[in-house]
DNA sequence: CGACTTCCATACGCTGCCGTACGGTTTTTC
DNA sequence: GAAAAACCGTACGGCAGCGTATGGAAGTCG
């Protein structure tokens, strides 16, 4: 997030550069990543970029490592161990859906978007994996047989994700308030009631 | 999806334009959406773009109102009225998820993703909303209560929104084949189970 | 067949972005 | 505190796409 607009207090880095163009992503798309219009916003010129990058794919790379780099020590981390599958999963989507209903959105949303790009498609995919493994052993964990828990963690991911687009692009056609306390409740149930090895 | 590359029987009009313009969001973006680039894959010139439109912003928004007109009368339709509202989700879910393991995925895609210009918005969030109405009553026939109905079918329809999201950028991580149909089981199973009026 | 409309091709200028060249300024190092 | 290194500003050339202008070709109707 790196407030943007800082008055330019001392020269930059490689890693301002990769963070703003970050921003640009999730609010623009990869098509936002363009170095002139970063340029102006973060107050300097091209002559600064050209010095730490060698071209605008050598920033897209570099955007996407931060990228992961954050989201592998940040976000699955927040969760912790305690509690039991359920509450572990309530956390996870009270965070989710709070900070979708906040900002522009979370990033891969953009990325998914231009999955054309090479660099982005494998980034995307190892996020996705890894994202999708820890559901399936909360899932496991709660109960649920191998075949069972890989289908109900996929429910979970791809309602995360569609939930994630309408937060974006139609929010009023979701909950808000207590009414998405509740409807994170009614997922819950669906997600978790049945399935299990010993009824 | 209107054969691209026809070889220039006879004149162009608006809607092949229109089409055209929709071809190339699906596997686009907004951005695609570009003159020249159309024109050549038309096998013509901007000469007959501007003779039948004013300039972009006007294309898109013929590419939109295309757009809802096909979902409208089609999509909805071919459900049909049959059987029980299961059956009937059962249907759905099978062509839905069907049609995203093809091609490049539905339009609606790529449109959330450039959700910033105000026309897309403006549709998207119409289509959506009539999705999300379908479901509903669908879940309301089931037997659930009104705010049970409403929030199975925001499940039910961001699970589809980020299944087709999956299935574009990361298809490995879905089922394919038989599993495929072991998970839209599953899925109803989820959906349908528990939540009615009177069990 | 000729006038008239409809439709398209080509050529042009404009803007926004990429990438390079190079001179200048700041910071570090000795 | 001066030379060296790190960093930035500015000016340029190039390309892609938008939109305009204008001359024709292809259909239509008397």
């Amino acid at each position: 997030m790196a407030d943007r607009k800082r008055p330019r207090t001392s020269r930059l880095s490689a890693r301002d550069w990769a963070d703003a163009a970050l921003d640009a992503i999730r609010d623009g798309g990869l098509a936002a990543v363009a170095v002139e219009p970063l340029a102006a916003r973060l107050g300097t010129t091209k002559g600064s970029f050209y010095w730490h990058f060698s071209g605008r794919d050598a920033l897209v790379t570099a955007a996407l490592e931060r990228w992961e780099e954050r989201e592998t020590e940040a976000v699955i981390l927040e969760i912790g161990e305690a509690g039991t599958p359920g509450e572990r999963l309530r956390r996870l989507f009270r965070i989710t859906t709070a900070a979708a209903a906040r900002e522009s959105g979370p990033i891969e949303l953009a990325l998914l978007a231009d999955a054309g790009h090479p660099a982005v498609a494998a980034a995307v995919r190892r996020v996705t994996g890894r994202r999708i493994a820890y559901l399936v052993d909360l899932f496991a964990e709660h109960g649920c047989p191998p075949a069972e828990a890989r289908q109900r963690a996929l429910l979970a991911y791809t309602g995360y994700l569609g939930h994630a687009q309408l937060a974006r692009s139609v929010p009023g056609a979701l909950p808000r308030d207590e009414e998405a306390a509740d409807y994170v409740e009614s997922v819950l149930r669906a997600l978790l009631s049945g399935g299990r090895r010993e009824p």
